[in-house]
This record gives C-alpha cells, sequence and structure tokens, in this order.
DNA sequence: GATGAATGAGTATTCATTCAT
DNA sequence: AATGAATGAATACTCATTCAT
C-alpha cells in the first residue's frame, strides 16, 4: 500500500470526515469532508478512490482503534471474569466518549457501500476481543453455540448500552455494569 | 363521483416499497416503487405526500404488523416463560419468513426520514412484548434497570439472531433457542 | 493552479440567456441556457447560484448598459433640450437595434424573480437619465410632481415608442421624433 | 359560442382567476383557481379548453369593462377636453378601485398565452377611447402620428400612474389630474 | 355534467468524479 | 501533487389535462 503523499493530509481527510458523518451523515457531499479537512475537493480522490473508498478505510479504521482501546492494558494476571469487565468498561467508554467516532461507525455498519473484505477486516480487529469471550464462555451455556453468533450478541448489547450511557450520561455507570453482568449471565 | 382513492393502490405502493427498499435501499429512486406497483410516477405522490411520508407509514405498519404477529394468539393460560418463548419464536418466524419486510424495516429503523412520532408509534406497538418483558424480569436480577433499556437489549438480541437465523437457515431453530435462552437468563 | 474560473464562459451564459428568454421567455429550461451557452448544465450553476440569481444579474446588467449607452457621449456643450433629445435617440436606437436584449429586459422587469434590490441598481443605473430629465422639467409645467414619476411616465413613452419603432421599422425615426416632442411637451 | 353549462360556475372560475391570478400570477395552478371557485378542477377544463383559454377570455373580458367603465355616462354635451377627463378619471378610478382586476389584467397583458385574436379584441373594446382621443388630437400636434401610436402612448400614461396612484393612495388624485394635464399637452 | 384520481412529461439543482492548469 | 472548475447523470415533485365513476 505504499505510503502515499502526505500521510498528514490523508488523516485530515479521516477525521474530517467522522466529524462531518457524524453531524450530516454518508450521504454528505465529498465536498463538505474536503472542506472541513482544508484540502480541495480534488485532492480527496489522490487519497481515496472513490467515497466508498473513504469509507470502508474509515470504517475499518475505526474498527482496529475501538478494539485496541477495548484491548489496552488488560490485566492478563486477573481472572477472565475482571479482563472481560475491564475489556467492556474501555470499549463503552471509548465510544462515549468518543462520540463523532461512534456514531460515525455507526453509519457505516450498515452502510451499503461497505465491502465484504471490510467487514471481514473488521472482524479481524475484534479477534482479541472474540478471544477473551471465548475463555469467558468455555464452560457457559453458550459454549455450543456458534462463537462468531455469541459475538455478534455481544456486540448487539454493547451498541445498545452505548446508546443509552450516551442518552442517559448521569447514569451511564450503572447502565455500562448492569449490561456487562447481564453479558455475563448470558455467556458464562 | 370520482374514482375513489383505492386501497389497493395504496398498498401496492406499500408492498412495492418493501420489496425495492429491500433490494435498492432507501435511496431507490421514487420512480422505481411507482413502477414496480404499477402506477404512475404522480400517483404516488396522491397517496403519499412526499417520500418520507411514505418511509413513515411503511415504518409504523411494519413495526406494528412485527408486534401483532409476535403477540398473536399468546397462550395467556400458561406461565410466563412459556408466553415469553411463544412471542420469541413467533417475532423471529415473522422476520426470517418475511426477509424483505425485515430488511425494509432494518434501513428505516436508522433513516434520518422517521420522525420522533413515527419512532415513537413503533414503540406504541411494542408495548405489549414490552410488557410481557416487564412481567419476566419482575424478579429478576434486572428488575432495577430502566425498563426500556431492558427491552432495547432484547431488541438487539432479536435483531442479531434474525441475521444468523436467515444467514444460516439450517440452524435457525438452534439459533432461535440459544438466543431465548440467553435472553431469559440476562433478565428472569 | 486550477483552471479558473473564465469571464468568458460567465459573459458567454449571459449572451445565452439573453438570446433564449427572447425567444422561449423567462420560463425556458436552465439547460436550454447552457446548450446555448456551450456549457454543461452544471457549469451554469458555477457561475450563478441558481436560475433566478442569473436573472437578477442580467436584468442590472442590461440596465446598466441601456443606460451607458443612452448617456455617451453627450453634447455637455449643447442646450438641455438637445442633450435630451441625443440621450433619447440613442436608448431607443440601443433597444430598437438590440432587440433580444430589449425583449430580455421587458420579460425581467416584471418579473417575481427580481428582487427589491435588483430593481434599486436598476434605478442606479438610471441616475443619470433622471438627471437630465430633472433638469429638463425644471421650470416646466411639471416641475412640482415627484420626479420619479415623471420618470417612470417617461420611461412608459420610450418602451412604447420602441414597440413602435421594431414593429414598423421604416418610419423608426419618426416615430422616435414624434414621441421626443411629445415628451418634451409633457414636461419642458 | 351558445351558452355553456351554467353560467354562474363559469363566471366563479373567472372571478376566481382573477384573484388567484392578482396574488400568485399566471404560474398559479388551475387547481387552485378551481379550487378558489368552488369547483373541482376537472370542471374547470368543461368551461375553458386550456389553461391558456382562460387567460384569454379573462383579458378580453377585463378589458372590455374596464373600457366600459371609462365611457360610462360620458358628458357628451360637454367640450372635448371634459369628455376626455371624465374618461380619464373613469379609467384611472376603476383600476385603482378594483387592485385585482388591475393586477391580473397587467400580467395578462405581457402573457404569451395571450393570443393576437385577443390582443385584437382588446383594441376594439378601445375603440370608443380611441374614438376620444381622435377628436382630441385632431388639430393637436399629433395630428400626423398613427392614432394607433398615440393611443398606446396613452395607455402606457395610464398604466403608469395607476402604479403610483395605488403605490402613493393620499395623492392619487393629484397623480391622476397631473398627467391628465400631461397627456392633454401631449396631444391637443 | 361533475368529480377528483390518474397520468407522465417536465426541470432546477446536486454531487461524485474527471481533468485542465 | 494540488487545485477547483467542468461535467452530466440522477431525482423528487408539480401540474395541465384526461378519464373512470
Amino acid at each position: 500500500m505504499a505510503r502515499p503523499r502526505s500521510e498528514d493530509r490523508r488523516s485530515a481527510i479521516m477525521s474530517a470526515a467522522i466529524r462531518i458523518i457524524a453531524s450530516q451523515g454518508l450521504g454528505a457531499p465529498t465536498a463538505t469532508i474536503a472542506k472541513e479537512a482544508g484540502v480541495s475537493n480534488g485532492s480527496l480522490f489522490t487519497y481515496f478512490d472513490t467515497k466508498a473508498d473513504l469509507f470502508n478505510h474509515l470504517y475499518v479504521e475505526l474498527k482496529a482503534e475501538m478494539a485496541a482501546v477495548a484491548m489496552d492494558r488488560l490485566p492478563v494476571e486477573s481472572d477472565i471474569r475482571q479482563q472481560m469487565a475491564r475489556m467492556w468498561s474501555q470499549w463503552l467508554l471509548w465510544a462515549t466518549s468518543s462520540p463523532e467516532k461512534r456514531r460515525a461507525l455507526a453509519q457505516l455498519v450498515v452502510s451499503d457501500d461497505i465491502t465484504p473484505e471490510s467487514h471481514q477486516a473488521g472482524k479481524q480487529a475484534m479477534a482479541g476481543i472474540v478471544k477473551l469471550l471465548e475463555r469467558s464462555r468455555e464452560n457457559g451455556p453458550m459454549r455450543d453455540v456458534p462463537l462468531s453468533f455469541v459475538a455478534a450478541l455481544m456486540s448487539a448489547l454493547a451498541d445498545t448500552t452505548i446508546d443509552f450511557m450516551i442518552q442517559d450520561p448521569a447514569n451511564a455507570d450503572q447502565h455500562c455494569a448492569a449490561a456487562f453482568d447481564a453479558l455475563w449471565r448470558m455467556v458464562a
């Protein structure tokens, strides 16, 4: 993929896209994104072939960032429940404290522009999290359910919880904890 | 006196919209929907003021149908778990056997065109289901969590499960059952 | 850096608009104007925000051109009557020898798309002419009538005369002269 | 032309058209006119073949009414100047006291929808007025100018004066008188 | 004749992408 | 490589007119 042109410009476009998508949705003109990034509209297309291409890169990158934050400094010496709890709270914390990234990501997930390859890459990024989940449910009631299904259920719970945390910030921590308990009951 | 507005035409447009949205998304031209419905371009607008108006009616109607099917012939004499189980399987069955409706609904939920009023109406339609959920969690671990949050978590599980059932029809029943057990563990 | 906005293209659009409006009226499609100008559909909108914007610029520009021609090389050393006569004949000459501009202008004057600002600008352009008129009626019978009213009457006479000159070119000069005499009797 | 259907409905449509054109212009939908007239939109087309047909009838009728009022109860025993003055003030009075008719007429005059035949009919209606004008200028400075030209100049003065009378009602009478004096100076 | 639903041609404006400078 | 003007396909909605009832 050979580092193209200026990495700065490229990431400026990415950040701008996040802000614009968060506020205006995926239908926002590329020209708007370019202007927000301080670049000409033509320039956007030297960094990304098409609008959809930009969206795909953004999707993968956001998913990766989310997963990385969730798994950051995992207390590997602690028991699995504590590791999961830590991962869970890091995940939701990232989402609630980066609302624009979260909102952009939410739109991208359901977009038809995201290719199967990108979805696959998104899953890859979640591999660590899923691994943790796998250990969690090892002896639990869902031990025979396809792991990808369990992972999808977990993600669904996370997304819903994030919505409530953002919507009702005063009780964000309680929502986060309640949802984790629910998840744990579900799988472990 | 004059040709009366025909309920048939109206529902032909609705059905066409479901099919077209399922296959082409919300960005599909109104002309395409009209043609699929076998009516003229302009006729669509004698039945719906705007494209968004059509979307809103469609959303509310689909949500209502879904809820009605889910609650249909509930075994009121059985215990609450059996009632929930029945509701759950009816719900998921409807979604998996009406994949176009399901897909259209999934797009509509996240559309900016859907007004708060329609979202409200959608919630109203779910009232019976939520009532059932309320009784289910009465003495359960989530008894103190806001009911709307629990309901949202349930919906998230349902949607995810539906995806897996459609994707892997051979094991649809198992997915359905596994998810219900998970839900029950979560709330009861 | 990039291809600069071209004054040529802009005026090509303006000229095309004059021709098209003259022959098809203000209802003519912007696409027709663009084609006549030899530019793309979309290009018209990089030079003018809206169709109405184009119309307003056109109106002001035509009015200004008309006034400029009328006042061009005024024989300042001659008496006021001769100055007025010169102005009058230049005015009507411009209109009759630029029938498309004249016709376009006639449509634009009565268009709802022309903003008060543009009408104001149009009046500004006529200021020199009105000044001449003011001196002409200084000691005449209309000395106490509001100047703007007298000016409007003069314009009405001019427009009507132009129509007859175009309609009956063989006697254009006579019409022009007869109308000027009439005007002079009216005001001086 | 055989009195068609109900004369009441027909004139209801005409009156409605006057009001609607005055307020919305010639671009107003026929459906709006029909509704204002209390008729179905389809009905409008049993009384007038096309929208343009309605406009033409309206034009001729308004012009005729205007001319009739102007010539009503002319003091035939008085001298020609007094007859002209009376006609003039009746004319302008009609216009200023029927602003909707006046506004509609003003739009219709410049409309492309008005056929040469209708314009001709409009002129016919003005015949009496023109006759009066002819006698007025009999020995005046414009005695050799084509009568139709003089008539057009007079109409132009009238229209302009009406505008000022409506715009500045407090001085309407003065404007009316000043313009008549100007006209008289012009022709007699 | 009256009604108003059905028709479908017509149009300003937007925007992803290309390309001249 | 950067710029931003040029392109032209795409689309919701309107409205005169027709026609089924």
